[in-house]
DNA sequence: TATGAATGAGTCTTCATTCAT
DNA sequence: CATGAATGAAGACTCATTCAT
């Protein structure tokens, strides 16, 4: 609280002012950086047109890109993860993630069930299970990336999606 | 320390003659969890038989299950990362995570390259891409499953692998 | 720590808003006793006119009954030679003794340097060893005292000093 | 304890099949120092002839070369000095140190004594403070010694007998 | 007699929080 | 509103001592 104080360049009992406790400064910026994430990976999406695989790749794209530009504060998600497993803000913080996840993969599910009713992707797959498998890959490439600098969460993420386009058009193509 | 000494029925002193500090007994239990892990998960693939799709399907099966097995200490690898970006350890943790996540990708890509060269799967695919991407699914589904119990890591992992496993092999279906 | 803070009537916490460690405070109550020893017991000599050998004299009322009314304290100055000795702080102790040591002798010598000059006492007298022994019979005469209600340091440094002078005034009283 | 046993080559428990306690042990290390250094010390006066100035010149070596044998063993007797001043073992040091510096006390006192008895010392001396300030001086030469390697703890103990013996025998020569 | 693994009281130090100004 | 000196609970770690072998 004494370096937050210090960098923010106020007194150490001026951020009790604005928010009651450490746990509640820790929440908030969490909150933040959720929202920051969440508005930086979608706001193209809504505004973009295409076929629901340009779409994807565009998301893709988004997604990675923007988190790549705040990769300095990937260490803070993984301090909420841990926030969210232990101490006293689990509770708090794990239905915060709950939520943000269930969020974020209806947004990717809608789009892939957009692309199954425009016949675009095959009808015989689960929306909701590539849509979580796609949110889990773009967290975990990029905890990959933060464990190793010679690590491309970008080229990789790419590389796959269009593996995974073609598995989800193969119906399609045989038809 | 406290805590752990009383958990375990012994002295608070009794920790200090085995372990030099809460640091190196915090790094000895993520030692013990990584090779728990990782040996759990890979135990079958070198024995097991059959095509590359099939022992991909084996290998996802075998690490979801051994891992929601064991999903009580999976707050654990949470508080890890966490280490590994904060703290006095992030050095010591960012290292050995490096290295787990290159050691099991290695495994998965040498799966996927046997895939190729036996003809399985396409030659248009990078295997280490793919390795990374599944890798990753594996800790996110599970990190999912953690926030949410209402989500099944592995049936979304079967649902996606199906899908993907139509994209690797596309290319021959084309021929 | 606990008992100094409960003795100066104040939290744990408060002392290390002024020292940054137990160590530096330690040294600090060792450079204020330094300081209050020194100033106490060398306050009178360059105001007082005289003999050297008055002047001696007068020096030696004025450390012996200087120290003598702070003895509640000089069980700290024992403390402050045992660090000197062990401990970790033996560097910063070692140090900081020689150089108070060299600056009381410097004194002394100078005063006695001052006799030779002066034809008050015999030349053939190294005024260094002189000022060491000296100094140092303050220490041990005090030291004596800490250990033996009995002892009377102030009656034994005069009828010393009285012999002394005679032995340091020979040489003259033989011409 | 445990540094002690492992230099000593024997087990921890082991220590206390001899003393009862740490404090025991150092109060016995501290017995067997002072017997080490007051024989050492004493050991030629008796059996030493000449007047009693020459065999304060002979004792004064005598000291002042056995502690310098020992000087790797001068930060015990620091130890014991704060020993003597805090700690539970207070009592029991001083008292000791209290009855090893009379005993030494009496020892010089005696020679001087007898210097004055033979008439080769004033009569006008009071022969326990001399005593005092020489043992006192020893101490302290020794004691700067430890502080500064610059320091010739024999050359000044023996400049400043030699004034010291003159002052003494002064009278004798006025007569 | 000798041992050393186990112990826990005691110690230093940190840091979120409070409150008088 | 803002401050930062004061606080003390909490925590990591040490080490003299014990006791079963």
């Amino acid at each position: 609280m004494a370096e937050i104080a210090a960098t923010a360049g106020i007194g150490k009992g001026t951020i009790y002012e604005y928010f009651n406790s450490k746990e509640d400064l820790f929440f908030a910026v969490f909150e933040w950086l959720s929202h920051k994430i969440a508005s930086a990976a979608t706001v193209r999406i809504s505004a973009l047109g295409g076929s629901a695989a340009e779409r994807l790749v565009a998301l893709n794209d988004s997604v990675v890109c923007s988190v790549l530009k705040m990769m300095d504060m990937y260490s803070l998600v993984m301090e909420f993860w841990a926030a969210s497993s232990s101490s006293v803000m689990r509770k708090r913080f794990k239905t915060a993630f709950r939520q943000a996840y269930r969020d974020f993969r209806a947004i990717v599910t809608s789009l892939i069930q957009e692309g199954i009713e425009r016949g675009e992707f095959t009808s015989g797959v689960n929306p909701e299970s590539i849509a979580a498998a796609l949110v889990g890959m773009w967290d975990a490439l990029l905890l990959q990336a933060w464990f190793d600098d010679a690590f491309e969460p970008l080229k990789t993420s790419k590389d796959f999606l269009v593996i995974l386009l073609v598995g989800l058009a193969a119906e399609k193509q045989k038809l």
